[in-house]
DNA sequence: TGTGAAACCCTAACGGTTAGGGTTATCTTC
DNA sequence: GAAGATAACCCTAACCGTTAGGGTTTCACA
């Protein structure tokens, strides 16, 4: 993304960067309970204390791309093109995702998940998250005057589609099928 | 609910409610990051491993009734009036509950909730578990017949009304608000 | 070149949780 | 009613994620 300039800058993204990957690979390979964050620590070669200053839990070492996710909903709300509707280019950035993270090489990841129940607790509450980002987008787009009730609803509404889409069998169709629920939703609080 | 009829279940139970009734005391009391699982267990005068016998996790503690919120949530599909649209039917059970889970009493508890980062997120997660057991309701309701995916999105609709008019500051409004805009998205699934 | 701060390190602890293995109370069956 | 089976409970010791406290090195910048 944006390129650190000096020596220091660049040292610690290259030390969270080893963390990150270092621990990606060990819990594959091992699985993630079988690997404790000493291990993870010792093998990157850094202090425990390290890794907590760049990962503020054991499981936001997985999820370590979160902001990219959080900022491509809230920039597909607030950098659409003009008078563009809402619904479609929401719909549009959630098949983004949805491909994306159930793209070839997610797929360990996604079992890794999938089978870790803290791990799926952690990214519900990421996801509240986005959801939250994403209702202050919509709320705060001048071409949209619905009322916070409806922003935090559909905010949610498209928070469910991915998550949803993301475990389907068919995850286009999938992401289709609740978008025109949603924008069924949507056009049902028009002013 | 059933009455117990041996001793040994009474005594079990009775240990339960024991165990419960003392830490939600004493979190209320002393605040829920103050008090520690010992202090629990020393206060209700058991063991620390008796408290997780009875309860998965520290959280579990505060939602002891969590049972009742999906029974309650899947009878309103199942033990429905012959021929009622389901869509009133959750309506109108997502406002009893809604009313249940802001009534006075339940101030402090949720106030205790929402400063507890552990406390939220485990909330959300009984809630997903909550969206599964009411999709699972509405797939099997043979007078709905409608796709899987449907199901499972208006399952989450319904649990993000709950969760979005539990917070919101007028409860009763946007769980009407925001049923207006399910019943529209399910209608638009209508085969 | 010196100084302040950031990044890092180590150790020790805290608090939720569990394993292991034992004791008592209740239930069942004869 | 005695004997065995089992459920509920207890204790101790530990595991593991996480943090506090306090030190050292490395860099940025005046």
């Amino acid at each position: 993304m944006t390129e650190p300039s000096g020596r220091r800058e660049r040292k610690k993204a290259a030390t969270r960067q080893k963390i990150a990957d270092t621990a990606l690979r060990l819990f594959l390979e091992c699985g993630y309970d079988a690997v404790g964050i000493r291990d993870v620590a010792s093998e990157a070669d850094v202090a425990v204390t390290t890794v907590f200053s760049h990962f503020a839990s054991k499981e936001a070492l997985v999820f370590e791309r979160d902001q990219d996710f959080e900022q491509r909903l809230t920039r597909a709300v607030t950098d659409r093109p003009p008078h563009e509707p809402i619904i479609p280019a929401l719909h549009r950035e959630v098949h983004a995702l949805v491909r994306h993270c159930t793209a070839e090489g997610s797929a360990p990841v996604r079992r890794m998940i999938e089978g870790s129940p803290a791990l799926r607790e952690y990214e519900e509450s990421m996801s509240l998250r986005h959801a939250h980002a994403l209702a202050a987008a919509l709320s705060a787009d001048p071409h949209l005057s619905r009322s916070t009730t409806a922003c935090r609803a559909t905010a949610r509404f498209t928070i469910d589609a991915y998550a949803l889409a993301c475990r389907a069998d068919d995850p286009g169709a999938t992401v289709d099928e609740v978008f025109q629920m949603i924008k069924a939703a949507w056009e049902a609080t028009a002013a």
